[in-house]
RNA sequence: CGGAGAGUAGCGCAGCCUGGUAGCGCGUCUGGUUUGGGACCAGAAUGUCGCGGGUUCAAAUCCUGCCUCUCCGACCA
């Protein structure tokens, strides 16, 4: 491709609304361009690069045996309302009508499309397993869209779904479609981690996102570096004492003390002169109906609400504020389990069952109590796993001291089970003609976020350094005499042999001086750059720069092409 | 959805406080000189100043309603 034909126009400045570094360098380099909130042009050299992750990920779904088919980017509501989540789903779901007042949405996810039609065709267990997949441009209204192509509203998917007769086929495609995501962001050439998450409403066991490892990344990633254990902080664990200690001999009976003004755990630490690990703090959460839950929790640990929320099966978890807990009669900053008065489902962390003197609130404003052994006080207690993991904390398969790190979700395994194929009355007959409900998996990769992913971790400050799989061209060749017909005549012979070798190459033939095309070029980020120009032609020599290494090498006229090519092989 | 900020030429911005000819840089066009890391000189084109209402002899500027965009937070099967 001709640098004149392929419509790249590049920004000298960053765009004013950018924050993101993949964002500015898109557009920059004049990937994208926006439309509106969160909504984006794929400009051509954009939409190279979202060809080439999308034609790696076809690669690897073909090679599990996962058929592409297309389904539609607006859907009928009649499908999800049969799913149930016409109601559910929120204002996220994009809602519209058409010319005869019927309603459609447009697709965020695809569930309950594919199980029409995979209800219509599959009847028998004979033709289980059986899995779909498809790239399509989805459309969630989030209520802030940002960072480019990063959290947009318009963005696009691959979703694949399976069918199963069985728990164990399920389980199976679930690990095969995990390694098969580990084959993709690893032909990327990208840093990424799978790690276990928490698997949302919908429920289920076990559900892995595959995380890109950058300082931006909106989510945290607890991971222990001796072994395999790594997971999202909403769900991450940390190995800790599930027993209590047995209650010392001298232990200290409960006592008020009065605390005047002293809230926070810090405070109480400062003014009782007592470690915070031995304060215990109760933590109030308002969940579905209005309903108010507690956890009590060691006084250095945060609470995870994540956990709270699956504990008590709620769809919502939020704080309440300081006047809704007056009014429901807890002692704001002094709260306590003992002589509570608002109506309260409570739980504890495991994290208090070790505590042989600990400080609690009262339940009255200004007083707080010392003395509370867990294993004598609050014996009774339901305890669990309410803590927020973090770095620093012991690893629960093997020990070691986890660390953290940001990462930017790019894909997702799940196991859904059967909470679609069975609202949905999908069925088949079993071996025993009898008739049976598939249980389901769903497997998500963000194909533009990954793109934008795979920026913010290869830049540098002169632009984009793609990995070579997913660079837009393998080689950027810079005529920088184009007049000279020795000069263009060789850079379009090697732009052919490029092509012909199925190695796409742009060839930069404008007449623009040499700064503006090396500046452009190193921006556009392709992995191997060649500069033919008039001087050092005349000298035998032609330039080689690799764009990662920042490497320059000067490759003899006479056999250059091959000497490119093995240079270009020579880049991971 | 709560808090904050912005909307002026294709892009990045100034002007607004204190009302009176709409400006700068980049880009674009013409001519010339240049030509290995975003050239220089000379000339030129380009604006419903986000939209509506109001105040005023006069509004980019003051008042007011709305829209859009961005940032922080909450949210994110």
């Amino acid at each position: 491709m001709r640098y004149s034909d392929a419509f790249i126009y590049t920004l000298r400045e960053d765009p004013a609304d950018a924050e993101l570094i993949s964002h500015k360098l898109m557009t920059r380099a004049g990937m994208i361009m926006k439309v509106a909130s969160g909504i984006y042009n794929y400009l051509p050299l954009g939409l190279r690069v979202i060809r080439k992750i999308e034609d790696i990920i076809r690669e690897e779904m073909t090679r599990e045996g996962v058929a592409e088919l297309l389904m539609p980017g607006t859907i009928p509501a009649e499908l999800w309302k049969e799913s149930g989540r016409w109601d559910y789903y929120g204002d996220e779901l994009l809602r519209l009508k058409d010319r005869k007042q019927n309603e459609f949405c447009l697709g965020p996810t695809h569930e309950e499309v594919v199980v029409d039609v995979a209800r219509r065709s599959v009847k028998s267990y004979k033709q289980l397993p059986t899995s779909l997949y498809q790239f399509q441009s989805k459309f969630r209204d989030e209520r802030r869209p940002r960072f480019g192509l990063m959290r947009g509203r318009e963005f696009i998917m691959k979703d694949a779904y399976s069918f199963h007769a069985s728990e164990e086929c399920l389980n199976d495609m679930y690990w095969r479609m995990h390694a098969a995501y580990t084959r993709v962001f690893n032909r990327m050439g990208l840093t990424f981690r799978p790690v276990e998450a928490d698997s949302g409403a919908i429920g289920g066991d076990v559900t892995h996102e595959f995380h890109v490892l950058a300082d931006s990344g909106e989510d945290k990633i607890i991971y222990c570096p001796s072994c395999d254990y790594a997971a999202n902080v909403e769900k991450a664990k940390a190995k800790r004492s599930t027993e209590f200690t047995a209650i010392p001999s001298n232990a200290p009976a409960l006592a008020e003390v009065e605390t005047v003004g002293i809230m926070s755990i810090e405070d109480v630490s400062a003014f009782l002169k007592v470690e915070s690990t031995q304060c215990i703090k109760m933590v109030v959460m308002k969940i579905d109906d209005n309903k108010f839950v507690g956890c009590l929790i060691r006084g250095d640990l945060e609470l995870n609400e994540v956990k709270l929320r699956n504990f008590f099966r709620s769809n919502t978890i939020e704080t309440p504020s300081d006047v809704e807990l007056r009014d429901n009669k807890f002692a704001c900053g002094y709260m306590g389990p003992i002589n509570l008065e608002g109506k309260i489902s409570l739980v504890a962390d495991y994290s208090i069952m070790d505590i042989t003197s600990g400080v609690i609130g009262a339940n009255r404003e200004n007083w707080h109590i010392t003395g509370c052994v867990p294993a004598r006080d609050l014996a009774d207690m339901t305890y669990g796993d309410f803590a927020t993991a973090g770095a620093g904390d012991k690893c629960p398969t093997c020990g070691e001291t986890m660390a953290d790190c940001r990462g930017i979700e790019v894909g997702q395994v799940f196991k859904l089970g059967t909470k679609y194929s069975a609202a949905m009355s999908m069925t088949y007959l079993d071996q025993n003609g009898k008739t049976a409900t598939p249980t389901m998996g769903c497997y998500g990769i963000g194909v533009t976020r990954t793109a934008a992913s795979a920026i913010e971790q290869n830049h540098d400050d002169n632009g984009i350094i793609w990995p070579r799989e997913i660079a837009p061209f393998q080689v950027h060749i810079m005529a920088l005499d184009p007049k000279d017909e020795s000069v263009i005549g060789l850079a379009k012979e090697f732009h052919d042999k490029f092509e012909s070798l199925k190695l796409d190459c742009l060839l930069d033939d404008r007449d623009e001086r040499p700064g503006v095309k090396f500046k452009d070029a190193d921006l556009i980020g392709c992995p191997l750059q060649v500069i033919i120009g008039g001087k050092s032609l005349k000298n035998g020599e032609i330039e080689v720069k690799l764009r990662r290494a920042g490497e320059k090498r000067m490759v003899a006229v006479d056999g250059a092409f091959d000497s490119i090519l093995e240079i270009l092989n020579s880049i991971a």
